[in-house]
DNA sequence: CGGGGACTTGATCCAGGTCAAAGTGTGTGG
DNA sequence: CCACACACTTTGACCTGGATCAAGTCCCCG
């Protein structure tokens, strides 16, 4: 299948070193409120990637858990293949997103991370980390903290919204997470296709497509392949009726 | 709207002090490996109910976020009510479940938390237990493993799959959840009216009815009022598809 | 400039939602 | 102790949103 041997072909990336402490997602990422200490502790246990092409694979479904890994730039999905090859994205992960969470508990990674386009990232060996954080409130907190954060995603994604709320929430989530990071929220590129996208919806690519034609033939959006601009943002709100990511 | 009345009118529950080293959930709850000297000090942090009446509420949604909740016995569920009153059950959680992760980024409670029948628990003050947490690895490492846990659970639930398939993983997932508890795996007695299992799987309570109705027809369960047998469960896991909970 | 993926558009189908109504325990007050 | 009220469950009839199937069309990229 097409899906799948494109999951399998991805390359594998390697590693340089690192300087936590003049990053520019600092509010973002891991090493948040921490002391300075922390951060430069933090350096001596992250290992940051090169620029790595469109389709690395950073870590793959059922290999053994090491590393939890942050997005430095660019986009990574996460992504399983279910039974009989059908693909389910899970999430798309932008700069200063943690990507591995799940996989502590079981010890095994519980999806594929795959770059879209060009990226760049930090792996963060999560034993280390882990003895860090027991020396260190701040660092522990703050790694409770992101995960509550991602369940709190994940709980709000189960449900069964309308096709047109899923796009608009989807839209207004990108929105607002590249307004966190200093983009502009009403104009955006896509990073992904359009299967990838109806994949982390649960729609089909077809839905998605008229979707995205009609919120542009009423005078929501304007999108040009990859391109989006948001035209009509608090009815775009309105449409998405209230959900999150 | 009778479903939104009724999650108001729940009452609150009182407290008394608690015995971690001898509680009988050991492997399933915070104290899991901990050393010897983390139960002792956990026991000073926890805070035990008495049993509590049938629709007791243990958190609001909003409200501010203080303490995780152990479920130690009943039934207790995680619900939120969406826009229109329309409840979207959460989770069901049973003895050693551990309820409120989602909340420790946000600091408010992200849904409301009702015991299903009579039921026990404990309030554990987050505060507290962080602190607790700083200061034994063990601790620390469980609390992550239970929120990767959580997390890992949350992400299973966002997908798409047949009536049939949510059903049949339901209870296959009870069934693994009450023997992993000591009871029996293939007979027990729900907890939640079928509109509770409805709001949980994302269906009409109509299509839980007939889908159970069915299965028994096919000789997979029996299933009368809330006593439920599982008569083929390898036919069961295979109507599921490999859905996890 | 040709080939192939990504995207769009149209036609049809069906799983499950919705509406309606009839059973079925359970508890409550007379 | 019975009758009634009520909440839960089941069953039936119908309808619809989105999936699926099937062509196109449009960009890139070699």
């Amino acid at each position: 299948m097409t899906t799948q041997s494109a999951v399998l072909q991805y390359s594998r990336a390697g590693n340089g070193h690192s300087r936590c402490a003049q990053c520019q997602l600092g509010p973002l990422c891991l090493g948040a409120e921490g002391a300075r200490a922390t951060l430069v502790a933090l350096e001596s246990v992250v290992r940051p990637s090169g620029v790595v092409a469109p389709g690395t694979l950073l870590h793959a479904e059922g290999e053994r858990f090491s590393s939890l890994y942050a997005v430095r730039s660019g986009c990574v999905k996460t992504v399983t293949i279910g039974r009989e090859g059908r693909e389910r994205v899970l999430g798309f992960h932008l700069p200063g997103d943690i990507v591995g969470f799940d996989a502590i508990d079981g010890g095994l990674y519980r999806s594929n991370a795959v770059t879209l386009g060009s990226a760049s990232y930090c792996s963060v060996p999560f034993q280390a980390l882990s003895q860090l954080a027991e020396h260190d409130p701040a660092l522990q907190g703050r790694l409770l903290a992101l995960m509550s954060r991602s369940l709190a995603l994940a709980v709000d994604r189960v449900g069964d919204a309308s096709a047109d709320q899923r796009v608009a929430a989807f839209l207004i989530g990108l929105s607002a997470r590249f307004s966190g990071r200093g983009y502009s929220p009403v104009h955006f590129v896509l990073a992904m296709p359009r299967r990838d996208i109806a994949n982390f919806l649960r729609l089909a690519t077809e839905t998605v497509s008229r979707v995205l034609t009609r919120f542009q033939q009423d005078g929501l959006i304007r999108a040009v392949r990859r391109e989006v601009m948001l035209l009509d943002v608090p009815r775009l709100e309105q449409v998405a009726g209230g959900l999150p990511p």
